[in-house]
DNA sequence: TCGCATCAGATCTAGCTTGA
DNA sequence: TCAAGCTAGATCTGATGCGA
């Protein structure tokens, strides 16, 4: 078992594909196939279950699969650490859909001109998805708005630290045959537009809509894939949702459309206890300085 | 036709020996 | 100490087979 016997398992195990994975790696499909084999042979664990043409992780491979992300980013983390003054390698960042569209052009673009030799890997998805892909090393560090206790503190797992960035304004944004509405307590249904189950602000809205007069009912939610495909559901006269007023700037608004503030949310960055990177600190550096809120 | 497995042969690499 | 040569094992490629 080498550095790269486990880089292939991990593009085999992400693509669910021999030749998928030959393409990526820039090998031919029996080299993969014997490596896995291999591999296989070598734990005597079957890593992958063989369904006709295609493949499936085993139990032993998810298990198996973890281990290996843990032990890739250990190695980048060390490779880095030999360079602490000029940040380098990879980089894989998380981010909420709204956090990437309002927040992070500035800091990114001044990232990759004073980081070049960093190769950032981006990508977007609800908070839930987040924590769970840093808690699993498949991300180093992302940016989530974690949800709070009572008494208002993030609710941030024992493995993970983070650092508070930015204070979002929250607006509900209600459809024209809710223009009679004046506050949220007139609500009296809910028939929520909001990302997938793990979004933050998904959480919150449903939570208010709770507490207030739609509490009986049970709220109907459309699921989307970004701010503009919810705009449009609200547009439509069917659906409110809640989104950032930061991210409300950058969009068209339609005509008629009721504004309530709902609230606030911090984004924070999040990264494992146990990972230290120069181009983390850098990152961290960087959008400190451009945060609303203080550390 | 597609995707994976298998095989033979080519190529690469690490480790060892030898001699200057 | 270091370069050169040799060798075994690891790894790779391309062709082919098999099953859905």
């Amino acid at each position: 078992m080498n550095h790269t016997s486990l880089e292939i398992f991990s593009v085999v195990a992400e693509e669910l594909s021999v030749v998928k994975a030959a393409q990526r790696l820039g090998r031919v499909q029996s080299n993969i196939t014997t490596r896995i084999q291999q591999l296989e042979e070598e734990l005597d664990a079957e890593l992958f279950i063989r369904d006709s043409k295609r493949l499936k992780l085993s139990p032993q491979g998810k298990l198996f699969l973890s281990y290996t992300k843990k032990l890739l980013s250990l190695g980048e983390e060390a490779r880095q650490s030999l360079h602490p003054h000029t940040p380098n390698g990879d980089l894989a960042l998380g981010s909420m859909e709204c956090a990437a569209a309002s927040r992070l052009t500035k800091p990114l673009a001044e990232f990759s001109q004073t980081c070049p030799e960093v190769r950032l890997l981006f990508s977007t998805q609800p908070t839930g998805q987040l924590i769970e892909r840093v808690q699993q090393s498949d991300l180093d560090c992302a940016l989530v708005a974690l949800p709070v206790d009572d008494a208002g503190e993030p609710l941030c797992p024992d493995d993970l630290r983070y650092q508070p960035l930015y204070d979002e304004q929250l607006l509900l944004v209600l459809p024209t045959t809710m223009s009679h509405i004046r506050q949220l307590s007139d609500i009296d249904e809910g028939k929520l537009a909001a990302f997938a189950v793990g979004c933050t602000y998904r959480q919150l809205a449903m939570q208010m809509l709770q507490n207030m007069g739609a509490s009986g009912r049970r709220i109907q939610v459309q699921e989307v894939s970004s701010y503009h495909a919810m705009l449009a559901c609200v547009a439509a006269g069917t659906y409110m949702c809640m989104l950032p007023e930061s991210v409300l700037q950058l969009l068209q608004i339609p005509a008629g459309l009721t504004l309530l503030h709902a609230g606030h949310a911090v984004t924070q960055l999040i990264w494992r206890k146990d990972y230290r990177s120069p181009a983390l600190d850098h990152l961290r550096q960087l959008l400190a300085s451009d945060a609303n809120v203080s550390a």
